[in-house]
DNA sequence: CTTCCTGTACCGACTGGTCGGTTTTTGCCT
DNA sequence: AGGCAAAAACCGACCAGTCGGTACAGGAAG
C-alpha cells in the first residue's frame, strides 16, 4: 500500500458526504469533492471506478454505520432495564443524546437524500436503503411485541407500524431542522416518540 | 394573450414538478422538462428568465396549495366538532383520506426535495417553506391549546412542538413510503399522530 | 399590432471520465 | 545491508458531451 490508500479513499468519502448533504448528489460535481478533499482527479477515479460507485460506497458505509449505532444502542438500552418497554424508553433517550452530539453542520441523513433524488441511483442503492430501514422495524417491533406481552397497549397497534414510526419521525426532525434552522427538533420530536410509548403502555 | 399562455406556464411547472420529485432539482435540466411538457425551449425562457425562477415559482405554488388545503381541512374539521381536540383528530383523518387519494406516482413533499438540495436555492425559496411550516405550527398549536384549555394534556408538552409533530411525521412518511416503496405508509403513520392526541387528551 | 410561442443555431462553463506518466512503498534477491 | 523491479497510489492535462442561457427569424391567434 503505497502512500495512504485508505486514508485518502476516506477523505474523498467524507468530502464526498457532506456535500452531498448540503447540495444533493447530481450538484456535487467530481471536481469539486476532490478540491475538498485536497486530492487529484486521477487519485478520486483510482478509488472509485465512477461516481456511481462512490454513490453506492457512500451508502453501503453509511447503512454499516447506521447499523452499528441500533445495535450499540439496544444493547446499552438492555443492560440498563430488564423490561423491554422500558428498554424501548431508554433506547429513544440514548437516540436523543446521540442526536444531540451531532456537530454544527445541520444534520441530515444520506437515506433521505438518496430518497428525493431516487432515479439518479441504481436498484442495488436502494436495496442497502430498505435492508436497513427494515432492519430497524424488525428489531424495534420485537422489543415492542415483548413489552406487549407484559402489558397490553392502550389502543391496538401494529408493531412494526410503531416500529416505523421512530425512523419516520426523525427523517422528518431532519427535514423540520434544516427548513427552519433549528437543531433543537430531533431532540424534541423524539420526545414525543417517547411520550406515545409511554402513553402507550402506561399502567391502568 | 394569444394562444394559450397561463396553460404552457403550467404544463412547463407540472413537469418540471414531477422531474424534481423523481430526481431531484439538479439534475432536472431544462431539456428535459420543456420535452416532459412539450414546449419548445423559447417558450421556457419566455415565461421564466432563469432555472432559479421556475424554482421560485413551483415553492410559491407549492406552498399556496399546502396553505390552501391546511385552511380548507381545519375549516371542515371545525365543522364537523365543536371540541377543538376533536377537530385536530378529525383534521388528522381528513389529512388521511386526502393522502390515500394521491395518485400512481410515489409521492413527496416539494419542500423536502428542496431542504436536501438546500445550498442550490436563495434565501427568498427558504423562507416561503419556512413560513408554510410556521404557519401549520401556529394553526394546530391554537387549537391544541384551545383542546388543552378544556382538558389539560395526561403530560406536559409544548404545542408547538407537538403541532410540528405532524408535519414531520407526514414528512418522515414520504420518505418511508419512497423508500420501502409501500403507499400506505402516509395514513399508518398518521394514525399514530391521531392516537397519540387521543392518549393525551383521553379522559380521566 | 401584441402576445405567445416554434425552431434552430449557438456560446462558454462545467460535467463525468480517460490516459500517459510520476512518485512512493513493498517484497524479493543477492 | 543494498539494490531493484513491480505494484500501488497519485497527478493533471485532456476529451466529448451536457449544462444553463442567448439570439433571432418567423408564424399563429387574439
Amino acid at each position: 500500500m503505497a502512500r495512504n490508500g485508505e486514508g485518502t479513499r476516506a477523505a474523498i468519502m467524507d468530502a464526498a458526504q457532506a456535500l452531498i448533504l448540503e447540495q444533493g448528489f447530481a450538484a456535487t460535481s467530481i471536481d469539486r469533492v476532490i478540491d475538498r478533499a485536497g486530492v487529484a482527479k486521477g487519485a478520486f477515479f483510482y478509488h472509485f471506478p465512477s461516481k456511481a460507485d462512490l454513490a453506492h460506497a457512500l451508502v453501503e458505509r453509511y447503512a454499516r454505520q447506521d447499523e452499528a449505532l441500533l445495535v450499540d444502542l439496544l444493547a446499552r438500552a438492555e443492560e440498563l432495564s430488564r423490561d423491554p418497554a422500558q428498554q424501548v424508553i431508554i433506547f429513544v433517550g440514548l437516540m436523543r443524546e446521540q442526536m444531540q452530539s451531532l456537530g454544527d453542520p445541520s444534520p441530515g441523513c444520506l437515506f433521505a437524500s438518496y430518497c428525493y433524488e431516487a432515479q439518479l441511483f441504481d436498484a442495488t442503492v436502494h436495496e442497502v436503503i430498505r435492508g436497513n430501514l427494515r432492519l430497524w422495524r424488525e428489531r424495534l417491533a420485537a422489543k415492542l411485541r415483548q413489552a406487549a406481552k407484559r402489558r397490553p397497549p392502550r389502543l391496538p397497534v401494529d408493531f412494526d407500524s410503531v416500529a416505523d414510526l421512530l425512523t419516520g419521525i426523525i427523517e422528518g426532525a431532519y427535514i423540520l431542522s434544516r427548513a427552519l434552522e433549528d437543531r433543537r427538533m430531533l431532540s424534541e420530536q423524539l420526545l414525543h416518540y417517547r411520550n406515545y410509548l409511554e402513553l402507550l403502555f402506561a399502567e391502568h
